[in-house]
DNA sequence: CTCGTTATTGCAATGGGTCGCAACAACGGC
DNA sequence: GCCGTTGTTGCGACCCATTGCAATAACGAG
């Protein structure tokens, strides 16, 4: 887990606006408040979350715009989205590499699984199913070691989920 | 509700009451209807999908009250609930055991993939973390052999996802 | 059978996210 | 600088799922 260029690559963003004219797509306002709200954050983000920052900077911000224009990014490659245990969707910014995550759904953990990590995982999937993995969407929801450990104290209820 | 048999079994599905009891728990119309519409599903449902049989048997079934149930019946382990990659709910009815699932982002297939599989899959990466997996909420996203062949052919962009 | 306890229900509000559509405004062309 | 094309926006409707709360009704006790 090297830190990602924890604060990604202001470069990237910065040619955004240039990719999307190659593609005949537009640079409007509203995409710039939202590559303005990117470009400050790392890590994983929730939907609603990325939709609040926004509303910080431009307070007229509306949510189905912002969905909107995180589909576009996601085609250019500069966010990637999965969804977490609960459903909610979450998006990983400038993924430097395409990776998966590990959840613990007993403290809320999140860990990630590179592409070399999880190369066995793939290659078995793809060997016994011809299946090819799409690795940014894997989410893996379990215990970590320490919450696994609480929950075989507590002789636990049960594997509970979500 | 004789023979229920259709598929999955039967005699679980005519303890329930008990099992409820048991605990102190209620049997109410209500659950006796969604436990009516279960006992006759097979294979993987989403919520919605539930709340709509339920409604055909008893057109004044509120949702809340089935998820609320299905919660319930969760806990009793007749129902097992994770998240498809388009993140909606997705029940697996009377898992008879513990297992995850393949879902194809190209058609919408999905496969299961037993305790066994999965051990193999997720072994490497779960031992490396002494993370336990919760293998009835694994689901695993990407391309089924022929949607991989497609998206060759398209040389499409789309990285694609949802 | 009646009663009290308390698990459940119904309902309405809320939240995350998507969709259709008419009005709008980037952006290339002239 | 003005225009037309067409990608985008704003907005309202809608879907799935969850939650708080007061009213309801299972179920055990007497």
């Amino acid at each position: 887990m090297t830190d990602i260029g924890s604060t990604a690559g202001p470069v990237a963003w910065a040619s955004v606006r240039d990719r999307l004219h190659e593609r005949g797509l537009r640079w409007t306002p509203q995409r710039r408040t939202l590559i303005e709200v990117l470009s400050r954050t790392d890590g994983h983000v929730t939907g609603s979350e990325l939709v609040d920052r926004c509303r910080d900077l431009d307070p007229t911000t509306i949510p189905s715009t912002v969905y909107r224009t995180l589909d576009v990014l996601e085609e250019l490659g500069l966010v990637s989205h999965s969804h977490s245990a609960d459903g909610r969707e979450e998006f990983h910014v400038m993924p430097s590499d395409e990776h998966g995550h590990l959840h613990c759904i007993g403290c809320g953990e999140t860990w990630e699984i590179d592409a070399a990590e999880a190369a066995s995982l793939v290659g078995a999937v793809a060997a016994a199913r011809q299946f090819s993995v799409d690795l940014s969407h894997l989410s893996i929801a379990g215990r970590c070691a320490a919450c696994a450990a609480k929950v075989d104290l507590t002789a636990g209820p049960r594997t509970n989920g979500s």
